[in-house]
DNA sequence: TTTTTTTGATAGTATTACTATTATACATGA
DNA sequence: TCATGTATAATAGTAATACTATCAAAAAAA
């Protein structure tokens, strides 16, 4: 289908909308194959404007720096992906099975052949968020970057997710937490999968592995009635 | 105490050892200070050099690059990690409660009032690990330098977690992977709890809640039978 | 058509991330 | 004692990065 789902975001890291005109849209798709090719660290706005047929200088009436893009591509790929969550669980009425779908969704983010956003590569924009996305604030400016709001749409998504789990266990003490772990989780174990194999028992590109593993800290630890000291 | 051990590392992510001279110890007791107070992007070898009174291209002669210093001070972390666990728990019969003491041990690293290493402080260097630990294997690189060691006292350190897993319970299918959990989400949810809190339930410096829900985490998942799907 | 907005072309600056060279200080050992 | 080697300091220099500024041309909106 392609049905080209608009991601509007709560703040702005950008200067001017990306999705607004063509340059903005092609800074935005060529940034994630740019960055997915060199790292983050290697990527330049001047490579970039190279790639695009464009100048550095465009490049920086979109965004004031590389960082604030990452900011935004980060944004974004949360943004989408509480979308994506909310549509494939909408119709599951055990919180249970609910949570357990959620789970999958996250970690074959990306996966699917029917992308949903035309100028973005979903497959490639995963890779380059598993690989770079805790960058974003883990910098020395993240708690004036939290106050711009530069970190809501993670966090809303976690709160969403937290709910789900308050609904199997209204008593569970650790929600956000549990929920936080896990999606960073998610991406942890499919970068040493690839990269760093003996940090894990997973296979890469073996999505279902990741999937039960997540499923089984998840649900033994809602599920769990004892404290341990 | 303040006993100074030698932790000596498996690989050479540096040029010259530095714990052999006056300058390469000034350049790790400095280095942590500043990466600590400026930001590992804002840090540089130059800011370094004045700050320890020396120039650039000294500094250069013990490690090739920023980059590589911080791989070093990872390391080094890990090591004395490993080192602190297996001393406080060699006492301990108890698989579970050995586990356990290591758990607590891993989140509170780096509290301890008295230092092991005289020229390290253990205490920043711990927040600096909780920030930027990510980034030494978060690049390109990745491989080539997992290739030349550089990630092996985290892998090792990781694999004796595991081995207590699967003391308690060796038909455990992920130690590795709960284990690296573990050992990542140690870290964040210390530095969520600062800078980002509505992605945990833990409050800032009260290390207790960290360690009751990472135990949590743990026993409940090496504890169970059932297998989800 | 006129006006405004967006982009491209070009230039320039401060800082970063290095490399190279030489001189000096210091310790070792013959 | 001299001779030798090693570590460091001082200085200089380069290519790339991360920007900012200006102005003209092109495109879009009024």
């Amino acid at each position: 289908m392609a049905t080209n789902v608009h991601i509007s975001l709560k703040h702005h890291s950008y200067l001017r909308e990306p999705e607004q005109t063509e340059l903005g849209r092609k800074i935005i798709s060529e940034s994630i194959r740019l960055i997915d090719e060199l790292g983050f660290e290697d990527f330049t706005f001047k490579k970039l404007a190279n790639e695009i047929g464009s100048t550095e200088a465009s490049v920086y009436r979109y965004f004031e720096n590389k960082h604030k893009l990452l900011v935004y591509l980060v944004s974004w790929y949360w943004a989408w992906l509480h979308y994506s969550v909310n549509f494939q669980t909408q119709n599951i009425a055990d919180p249970r099975k609910r949570l357990s779908r959620a789970i999958e969704v996250i970690t074959t983010a990306g996966q699917d052949d029917d992308p949903m956003v035309v100028h973005i590569d979903e497959r490639v924009l995963h890779r380059v968020i598993v690989a770079e996305s805790s960058k974003v604030y883990h910098t020395k400016e993240v708690d004036t970057e939290n106050k711009a709001g530069y970190f809501l749409e993670m966090k809303h998504f976690c709160h969403y997710l937290a709910l789900m789990v308050l609904e199997i266990n209204p008593s569970f003490k650790y929600p956000h937490a549990l929920m936080s772990t896990v999606l960073e989780a998610a991406h942890q174990q499919l970068y040493y999968a690839r990269h760093l194999p003996s940090l894990t028992d997973v296979v890469a590109n073996r999505y279902e592995e990741t999937i039960c593993f997540l499923k089984q800290l998840t649900f033994t630890a809602v599920d769990n009635k004892t404290t341990y000291h």
